[in-house]
DNA sequence: TAGATTGTTAATCGATTAACAATC
DNA sequence: TAGATTGTTAATCGATTAACAATC
């Protein structure tokens, strides 16, 4: 059974409020407080949740730490994510530090660059290799995605073999479009798109 | 008349490709090799260029030209956009160097951030004030948008005095949702979710 | 109990795609 | 002309929401 995506993010949200929740003390919740929580709809937690088999009470809503470990199950099966990040320039830098800050499911286990500086070095606890090493790096470590932060020009190029050499999933923040095989899962993420959105709602609102 | 959401991103991507295709001496270009170069489908490319009220020539496709010019009369208008960024850690760099590289309509006129060592030098070409000066220079650059790439704990704070100096826009990269009125338009991009999709999709892919 | 809640189906809404007439 | 293309309506698909029975 897989879900919708849509349904993914939002569980992936719910987790994080749940936790935060949680943290505060809270050992139940609502559908109508998870929901103002994340200006979502209650009936669309609720359906989201019955998507993924976990049931509530009627009188005190969803257990949190029951809650939230079904979610677990459903995003991160039994199997730990290994990745790796391509450019360590600010962006990859930024998702790595984010990343290696909060113990998830997801580990970057090894950076990749071009620069000579940076080879070697540890960067927000993560050791960055010369790109050339992605194919050795890669059958170690055991890497099913890869994050995509370098400069544009050379994005196409590093695709590639990282598609030769078995990548399973690609986060790709280059803003071209990649040439992947259709049984690769691609998510893209383009901040000049993101912006240019902003702008047009900023200029048409009224 | 207003575009759906999903309309305006695409156009946002078009206009970038087009804009390739121009560099390489490109003049006109068919529905199919703008859909095929962006992994759309031609009709909705067909449609998307309806939308905006342009029409191509059946012989030759579009004249890239004007569809760049067109595209640029609907995503920009006739204003151009001033944005602000909070937090300049290595997210807030990324963007701002990203930006002040190309040519835009829009322009990130200044960034805020707490630490000392930062405050009043120039970073990525852009000049770093200290959080307390946002209602001054939001005055006085006539800022509409702000992007915020700062620690979430900060983050609910930040954002309502920006509403209270009147901004119209939020892109939001820090992971928490923000309380902001109805009337603004906000943006929310999480890395996390995005990942975590990622990871469930290439865990439930065969 | 009465009121508030969950779980779930059916209806609605919005976005994509199929189909095709018009045109060069 | 024949073939390829655009422009556009109608059909389809998918996601959200409304409605409501069941339950505590």
């Amino acid at each position: 059974m897989i879900l919708p995506q849509k349904s993914i993010e939002r569980l992936s949200r719910y987790r994080r409020i749940l936790l935060n929740n949680l943290e505060k003390g809270k050992e139940h919740i609502y559908s109508h407080e998870l929901a103002s929580q994340l200006h979502f709809t209650p009936v669309q937690v609720r359906r989201d949740i019955m998507l993924i088999g976990y049931t509530g009470t009627q009188r005190k809503g969803y257990v949190i730490k029951e809650l939230i470990d079904r979610i677990g199950e459903i995003l991160d099966g039994e199997s730990h994510t290994n990745a790796i990040i391509i450019g360590m320039g600010n962006l990859g830098k930024a998702i790595t530090s984010y990343f290696n800050g909060k113990r998830t499911n997801i580990e970057i286990a090894a950076a990749f660059d071009t620069d000579e500086q940076k080879i070697n070095r540890v960067i927000s606890n993560v050791r960055c290799y010369h790109i050339s090493k992605i194919k050795e790096k890669m059958d170690e470590l055991d890497i099913s995605v890869a994050i995509m932060t370098l400069a544009p020009e050379a994005a196409q190029e590093v695709a590639d073999q990282l598609v030769l050499n078995g990548i399973k999933g690609i986060l790709n923040f280059t803003s071209i479009p990649l040439n992947i095989p259709e049984h690769i899962y691609v998510e893209d993420y383009d901040m000049v798109t993101s912006m240019e959105k902003v702008a047009y709602f900023v200029n048409h609102n009224e």
